[in-house]
Parts: structure tokens; C-alpha cells; sequence
DNA sequence: TGTATAACGGAGCGGTATGCTCCGCAAGCG
DNA sequence: CGCTTGCGGAGCATACCGCTCCGTTATACA
């Protein structure tokens, strides 16, 4: 050893990488589903497969990883949108936030990978928030009496995912994809609008159970 | 020979099986996306790898044909729609029907597979059409006057895939895919809401080119 | 400038999955 | 009972995958 004030020296790229990593593996996962490869996340990140192992002991590690941040993404726009005054907008914000930060691209590694605890909590944490938007707004009587927040969260993954963009962004078309992004967020603006009060006719259906949102996450270990 | 009045033996058996496997096609392609296995497919209609390969001589034959097929669905729903006498009905009924019988399914295989050229030919009529009906609804004053039909193509194609669904189906828990069903036709009926003139507050952004939602379809045959 | 060292890229290994062919078998018809 | 038609799935060549290992490269410090 040459001392404690010894610094490494790749450092700074080390971190670019991580986060080039990160970057990449949410696209990847989105345009390829629960088949995006290792390879594919590195190449897609310009860094050697080594290099993500290096970080990620396995795979599994980096898709969880990548989940406990999507989380953390998801409870900052929660805690946002209770910190704005219109009980409206706060609601609005959060989904708009939620679906235009990719939060559905995890949805087909669902049941794949081993839920963590921090996982867990965090999940426990967003489902609180949410709630409280929706109650909130509920009681200030902006959104339509019969959304719950079950609904709200299927519409977030339900948006969180564009195909299209997906596509592009994998396939090089880098010219196409500011328009894409233009075009989602035309689309969730439509489809936040229709959670507004004013619409008279009642949803179809009833509400559906949290059941049908969570247990999609149960990893089977069975052969 | 033994005569043209001679019918094939068991033709009823074949016939239930052809439209098992394009059924189990849509299913296996939405989740499981590009990488859609044959053996999978196969698999989920009950029916052997053999008898796929005896009705579609490729892989990418099978997804053309069922390509085709969600044209005609789409075509057939445009047609009623223009039939219906009420411009909104008309248009919301359209995609409604679009999101709900799985048009989004094909997304993933969008550039994997040759447009044929009958593929080609509906995608032209459903255009027309599509258009025609956003046309009257606009003249009627009751969609909003900032969505184009591009707008609502994506919004289809967006609609039009259930992750949960999907996933829920491939991974055999029939118990709670009726619940998926529902709940997704909530968040088609609140997104076709969104579509309604009512809203007074613009679109962010400006209308999408068509060329987003055509240029996914070209194959590339570089290497 | 030289050296130690943390971080790098990617060839390659064993194993798995995939598209498709081929053939022995069963079911309906006369 | 024999003929035809369609059936299922073992098996083949190949592509791909997760992961390890190691020679190379870039930087902080003397």
C-alpha cells in the first residue's frame, strides 16, 4: 500500500461509465424486453462487457439496481407533486413526470428478478404517495369519482413505454427521435386529460384490485 | 387419385388449429416481443412445431399473415366507425376496438419482417379511413382541433399493447386475466376521453409526422 | 518523467435456445 | 381394411447468452 491519500486513477471514467450503464440498459430493456442481453447494454453504453461486470456482479444485480432507481425517480416526482399547491397540477405533474421518465420500461423484467428489500420499501414508499395524490385531488374534486389509484398506476406504466420510441432510439435513428419524444408527450397529455373530472360518463368495468399490479413481481423459483 | 370428391380427412382438425397458432401468435409475440420463439408459439396453441410449418413455410410468413390480418380488423373497425351516425361514437368506438382486439402487439416486429405488398394495400385503406374519421369528427367540432390522425395512431399503437396482460396470459395466471382485461378497457375509455374537444388547454408540443409511425416498417437488409 | 495500480475492453468458454427438417404415427374417409 | 392427409416432436446446425480471464491503457503521485 502506498498510503490512504492515494486516489484512483480512472475515477471520473469510472462513474461516466456507470451511468452510460444505466442509461443504456433502461433502452435496451425497453426496446428488447426480459431478452436485452449484457452484450447489447454494453455495446449500446461504448464500454467493455468487463466493465459492467466489474460494477454488477450479475445481471440480475444490474436490473435491480436499475429498479431501486427507477423507484427513487418515481418517489421524488410523488413528493413534488404533494409539494405543489394545485391539487390538480400535483396529480398531472406526477404521472406526466412518471410516464415521461420511462417507468414502464421495467414492467417485462417483472417476475424475472428477485425483489430486494430496498425494493420493497421503496415501493411501499411511492404506493403511499400516490394514494395521497389521488385522495387529495379526490377531495378537491378535479379527478373523475370513479379513478383509483390502482388506475393511475396501470396508466403510468401503461404510458411509460413507447414502442416507437423505443424502436428508434435502438435502431440509430437519432433524427427521429426528438419528434418521438415531441409525439409521447402529446400522447400522455391526452390521456392525463381524460382523468379529469368534468367527464360525466362513468368508466367501464370496476375498479381493478392491487393484486393485478403486484403479484406480476413474484418471482417463480418452481421448475 | 381417387376421385375430386374426396375430402381431406381431417381438415376440421386443421382449420382449429390454424386460427389456435394465430391466436397463440399474438399472445406469445406481445409478450415476449421480437424474440418470439416458433417453439413457444407452437407450444401455447397445444399444436406441434410440424403443423406451423406445414401452414406457413417461415416464421416471418406467420407474422406477415398475421400482420395482414390485424389490418383487416383495423379496416373492418374503420368501416363501422364511418358507419356510425355519430362523428364522436364513430371515432371512439373505432379505437377503442383498434386498442382492444391488440393492434400494439405487432410493434416489435415492426422492421424485423418484409412489408408485403398486400400488407402495403390495407395499411393505405386503413389510412384513408382513419383520416376520414378524424376529418368528421374535426368538422363536428368534437375532437380536440390540435390531434391529428398521426396523433391517433400512436395513441392506438399505445393503447394498444397490455403489459400486464400480456404477461399475466404467458405466465398461465387465468385467474387474474379477466381482471386485466377490465382494467385495461378503464384506461382505454379515460385516454379516448382525453381525446374529447373539451379540453381547452393546447398540446404540448406540434403535430407528429407521419413518418414516425411509417419508418419503423422498413426492413433493413445491411449487415 | 517513471512507476504503481485501478480500471479498461473484449476474446472465448460452456451451455442454452432457435429456426427448421424429417419421419414415424394416427385419424378420418370410402 | 387400405389410402390419404395431417399430426407431433426428436434432432440438427447454428446463433446467442451470461460470465470469466487476462493483456492493455490511462492516470495520480513521487
Amino acid at each position: 500500500m502506498t498510503g490512504p491519500t492515494r486516489r484512483a486513477p480512472r475515477q471520473a471514467e469510472a462513474e461516466r461509465n456507470d451511468r452510460a450503464l444505466l442509461r443504456a440498459a433502461r433502452e435496451v430493456l425497453a426496446a428488447d424486453g426480459a431478452h436485452a442481453s449484457v452484450a447489447a447494454i454494453a455495446a449500446r453504453a461504448g464500454v467493455g462487457i468487463g466493465s459492467l461486470y466489474r460494477r454488477y456482479r450479475t445481471k440480475e444485480e444490474l436490473f435491480q439496481r436499475l429498479a431501486a432507481l427507477s423507484l427513487d425517480s418515481t418517489i421524488e416526482a410523488g413528493e413534488r407533486g404533494l409539494d405543489a399547491p394545485d391539487p390538480w397540477e400535483g396529480l398531472a405533474g406526477f404521472v406526466t413526470a412518471c410516464a415521461e421518465f420511462g417507468q414502464g420500461s421495467l414492467g417485462p423484467i417483472a417476475g424475472t428478478i428477485e425483489v430486494t428489500e430496498e425494493m420493497q420499501a421503496k415501493v411501499g414508499r411511492s404506493d403511499e404517495l400516490m394514494t395521497a395524490l389521488v385522495a387529495r385531488a379526490h377531495e378537491a374534486g378535479v379527478l373523475r369519482p370513479d379513478v383509483t389509484a390502482v388506475d393511475v398506476s396501470l396508466l403510468i406504466e401503461q404510458l411509460g413505454r413507447s414502442p416507437v420510441l423505443d424502436q428508434l432510439r435502438v435502431r440509430g435513428r437519432d433524427d427521429l427521435v426528438e419528434a418521438a419524444v415531441n409525439a409521447r408527450a402529446r400522447l400522455v397529455a391526452i390521456a392525463v386529460d381524460g382523468l379529469r373530472a368534468t367527464h360525466t360518463r362513468p368508466l367501464p368495468g370496476h375498479a381493478p384490485t392491487p393484486r393485478l399490479f403486484t403479484e406480476r413481481w413474484v418471482h417463480d423459483t418452481d421448475g
